[in-house]
DNA sequence: ACCTGAACACCGTTCAAGT
DNA sequence: ACCTGAACACCGTTCAAGT
């Protein structure tokens, strides 16, 4: 017969990880406490004494999780391949989570996000790039852009794996191509 | 005495109208049914009437209404001249209506709009650039990656008036720049 | 400290009924 | 044809209570 497990305890971690698949495989708007609750073996009750803001801090969080991007740039190189670590891997980040993007792109970003704006632009100046504010404002925006446009064309039709495969490739070569002319664009002149 | 006014007709444009105007100043989390009711001074009940797939038929009305866009290229202009109007055009219409920017971003294009992305692929092929799909991409993914991080800085603290004009004239310098960028990039080699 | 149960105000949607 | 009223299942959140 099937055992009881022993409970594993709430966690901040759990409820985000939970959610992220909910949302992912949901939907953002089949994401609701209850059901979330459910995900966890547990009342809806219960998630707000580790999110004290309930849902709208669950929102902040998924936000968050998926745009607070950590790069560590080995050795001494030039600002541009800096700007391309850091756009590879904030692309990277959103596309793990298509069911969070529009908070990602939407949301003020607040906490580690916002840290995380600040180590790009003090890297991208150690680097050598004079003036990074609209260097990061720039990438920022190619990266969102280009992600919500691939997203969005995933959800165009076309049930076709093998065409699937064949678009997200696409998207990378793309992705790349838009990269390299967008950094010889905003090299200083 | 307040009298009591003749009442205007329902139709599918005031509801638009109305949910606009409630997701822009309120928040897109407060457009409910009920409340779109009451700005139209009707029972919430009446809207599905005219929407028949109700919310879901809503939000997509929305994100329609500000994603597509209709450009006339008068004379016979350079393909990067077609291409500039577009991405004005569809940037000021996504900034027109803040509130449903994460609709328009995320929702895969349907209707009126995939007419729109077709009608300027077919632009940009007369005007004389030979593969339009690619640029087609790449300018939808620069528009609303601009528009994107505009609106989440306006939403940055700094309720200084003057500070937020000073940043919008910023944003549509910053636009300019990357277009011309971009359109170099896009160039046939 | 951590979770539950009951309760409240609010939500989307249906359907029969009114005019 | 167009709108309302009542009803249903579901939602976010509170609070007192359990352990």
């Amino acid at each position: 017969m099937p055992a009881k497990r022993p409970p594993v305890p709430l966690s901040r971690e759990r409820i985000i990880d939970a959610a992220l698949h909910i949302a992912d495989s949901q939907g953002l708007r089949r994401l609701t406490m209850r059901r979330l609750g459910d995900a966890l073996e547990v009342e809806a009750m219960a998630i707000y004494h580790h999110l004290p803001r309930g849902k709208e801090a669950l929102m902040d969080a998924l936000a968050e999780h998926v745009t607070s991007v950590r790069v560590d740039p080995g050795g001494l190189p030039a600002w541009p391949d800096v700007a391309r670590a850091w756009a590879r891997a904030a692309r990277a980040a959103l596309l793990e989570h298509p069911g969070v993007l529009a908070l990602a792109l939407t949301k003020p970003p607040k906490g580690a996000s916002l840290i995380a704006l600040r180590d790009q632009s003090e890297q991208l100046a150690e680097a050598g790039l004079p003036d990074p504010g609209p260097a990061v404002r720039a990438l920022r925006a190619y990266v969102h852009g280009s992600v919500a446009v691939e997203v969005q064309q995933s959800g165009w039709a076309d049930p076709d794996a093998t065409v699937r495969d064949a678009r997200t490739a696409e998207g990378e070569v793309d992705f790349e191509h838009g990269l390299d002319a967008l950094l010889i664009g905003l090299s200083p002149k």
